[in-house]
DNA sequence: TGGGTCAGTGTTTTT
DNA sequence: CACTGACCCA
């Protein structure tokens, strides 16, 4: 047998898997199905090819009659990502979970009025029986707050006309729905309302579900009870990995949950990562389903390393800069050598500003709840000022860029609008002095790769009008107080206090900030990189810096730590424990990489951790190492 | 003042 | 899920 022969046989090795799934979605014989495949086994591409198939064999009769095939994904970029593998094609209705469910229920204003009418008062029942509970604190204001806004809520439902979904926590109108009651509110209008019930059968004959292991649970709860009603005339095809549930309201057990009836196509390859990897992945797998991949035979190969550290290490960051030199040499791989081209991999957000340089403006910004999302996505409007004004500005002026700065003031700064130019002298040359001057003034600050405190550029910018100041700021450029700080830390105070601590970071922190945020950055959370690859992968395990102790435990997973009362009553239950979830994440973020991958513990107990890894037959004694000289 | 109890707090993603 | 801290009671 040749080698040509071999990789032709991995190629060809799961398309039986492919094939019933192209049998499955069938309009004379439909076939629910739930594809059983592992990480880096082609999930995607199996979905493009079973899209491509329907498009071939029913394309033109869907385009005829108004069908579509529904296909469902997780994130927006797993969206875009099939949207580009069939190029657009509108026969296609790829949405996320969320913009899915919308589509089922927008419009529905009699529907939505009447659930709502229904759920309020329940709702705000249990938060007064909360409330008379609870004591004082900022849960029972928030609550208060609830209470209120909800039965103001109740009572203007009637005069809503249009209900509207973009929950962006600030301006949260009475007409706008949460992502949670588009949740509930389509999953159950779809098990109970017939006319809704006919509107899809008829639209999405054939409805195709991502990363189905992580699709809320009440939306899946409800197309499984669709596709019972319907069965024979409707395909629910899932496509997913159960090992790789993520989040805490994905549906438990999927593949229990699926009936008999159901095609089961399973995919044995693994077409992403080197041998040792995918013999990584099966080890971690063995304790939770014993599912095994198979590496390419043109895939033997590759590495795998744990360095076990003390909890204690000092410099995490220059601790994991030169574990990177360290595996280049072990490796052989340079590219280690160098920090964008690896991919680092924390639990939490915090963990990554912390590496990547951008705490301060972190630790002030991210605690103000209203403030959270904006900031994660970059749409936080006052930061705006800093990243897309005053960033692009000086990156263009220190690259010796006129134009580009000039590109920046003409779109940005008021001082180029056609009024100020006149007003600001007799001419337009005038004008442009002013614009000339505030701009020096900004870029006086960075003279000498100066690092000035975002405080200080502010303070120019309203100085010399360069920029308009955004809204939320402007309290800080009059020079007036605040007046004293009330008894209560009202959000109001929250946000101030935030703004200040954030005037105090550097200004360096904003680019790398920008970067992190517009997913440029090496590093990215566990929960983040679902679906990607990545040559060279380290993994972060670092319980003490968990904020959010609930999520996971290495600690415990790899033996430092005993299982808690909670742990135990969990397994006696037969319920999920942290080891469940620790192994998950474990599992997801290993098999990310394609050459190499690095897991870096940093615990209380070391030895136990060595002794376990090994034990488990995890890592060999030459892969596991536990001082760095 | 010490011990026991329980509410509150924190993390990820989604328009 | 684990921990903190407020509160109650002895």
């Amino acid at each position: 047998m040749t080698a040509a022969q071999d990789t032709l046989d991995d190629e060809i090795r799961d398309a039986p898997a492919d094939e019933q799934i192209r049998r499955s979605l069938s309009l004379v014989d439909p076939r629910s199905f739930f594809l059983y495949a592992g990480a880096g086994s082609g999930k995607t591409r199996s979905l493009k090819d079973a899209l491509n198939s329907v498009l071939e064999e029913y394309g033109e009769m869907f385009r005829r009659r108004g069908r579509q095939v529904g296909v469902i994904t997780y994130t927006n970029a797993a969206r875009d990502e099939i949207l580009r593998r069939v190029k657009h094609d509108p026969v296609f209705h790829v949405a996320t979970i969320h913009s899915f469910a919308w589509t089922l229920i927008e419009g529905r204003t009699i529907d939505i009025r009447r659930w709502l009418a229904a759920r309020l008062p329940t709702e705000i029942a249990e938060l007064e029986e909360a409330q008379a509970k609870g004591r004082a604190s900022k849960a029972s204001e928030e609550r208060a707050r609830k209470i209120e806004s909800k039965r103001a809520r109740l009572q203007d439902l009637k005069n809503i006309n249009v209900f509207t979904y973009n929950p962006t926590g600030d301006n949260f109108g009475r007409d706008a729905l949460s992502h949670e009651e588009v949740i509930s509110m389509s999953s159950e209008f779809l098990t109970t309302k017939p006319t809704l019930q006919k509107i899809v059968l008829s639209r999405y004959p054939f409805l195709l579900i991502d990363e189905s292991q992580d699709t809320l649970r009440p939306l899946m709860e409800a197309l499984l009870s669709f596709e019972e009603t319907y069965q024979g005339r409707f395909v629910l095809g899932l496509f997913g990995d159960t090992m790789q549930r993520i989040y805490p309201h994905g549906k438990m057990d999927l593949a229990e949950a699926v009936p008999e009836r159901w095609n089961r196509p399973a995919k044995v390859m693994n077409h992403r990562s080197r041998e040792r990897i995918i013999r990584l992945a099966n080890a971690i797998r063995a304790d939770a389903d014993g599912w095994e991949q198979r590496a390419r035979s043109d895939r033997s190969g590759g590495y795998a390393f744990t360095y076990i550290l003390p909890t204690t290490t000092a410099d995490k960051p220059a601790t994991e800069a030169k574990i990177r030199e360290d595996l280049a040499k072990r490796t052989e791989d340079a590219s280690w050598n160098d920090p964008n081209a690896v991919k680092t991999l924390t639990l939490e957000h915090h963990m990554a500003a912390a590496r990547l340089g951008f705490e301060a403006v972190f630790n002030a910004l991210d605690p103000v709840p209203s403030y959270r999302t904006g900031f994660r996505d970059g749409t936080l409007a006052p930061l705006r000022l800093f990243t897309e004004r005053v960033l692009p500005l000086v990156e263009a002026s220190r690259a010796g860029d006129p134009y580009g700065v000039m590109a920046v003031l003409r779109e940005h700064s008021p001082l180029m609008s056609k009024a100020a130019l006149r007003t600001a002298g007799s001419s337009t040359a005038a004008g442009m002095k002013t614009v000339r001057d505030a701009t020096s003034a900004l870029l006086k600050l960075f003279d000498n790769d100066a690092d000035p405190r975002c405080g200080d550029v502010l303070s120019v910018i309203s100085g010399t009008r360069l920029f308009a100041i955004p809204e939320a700021l402007t309290e800080f450029t009059h020079g007036e107080t605040l007046g004293p700080s009330s008894m209560v830390a009202d959000d109001r105070d929250q946000r101030s206090a935030a703004w200040r601590a954030f005037f105090e970071a550097p200004f360096s922190e904003i680019p790398t900030y920008k970067e992190y945020v517009a997913d440029r950055s090496p590093y990215g959370t566990h929960q983040g990189v679902k679906g990607l690859e990545f040559p060279r992968v380290m993994v972060i395990a670092d319980d003490a810096s968990m904020r959010f102790k609930g999520a996971a435990s290495y600690e415990k997973l790899l033996g430092a730590k005993p299982p808690s009362d909670t742990d135990k009553k969990n397994v006696r239950d037969g319920k999920e424990t942290s080891y469940d979830r620790t192994r998950r994440l474990l599992y997801v973020t290993c098999t990310r990489a394609e050459e190499s991958v690095a897991l870096v513990i940093y615990s209380d107990a070391p030895n136990s951790v060595s002794e376990t890894v090994q034990k488990k037959g995890w890592f060999t004694a030459e892969e596991v190492i536990t001082s760095l000289d």
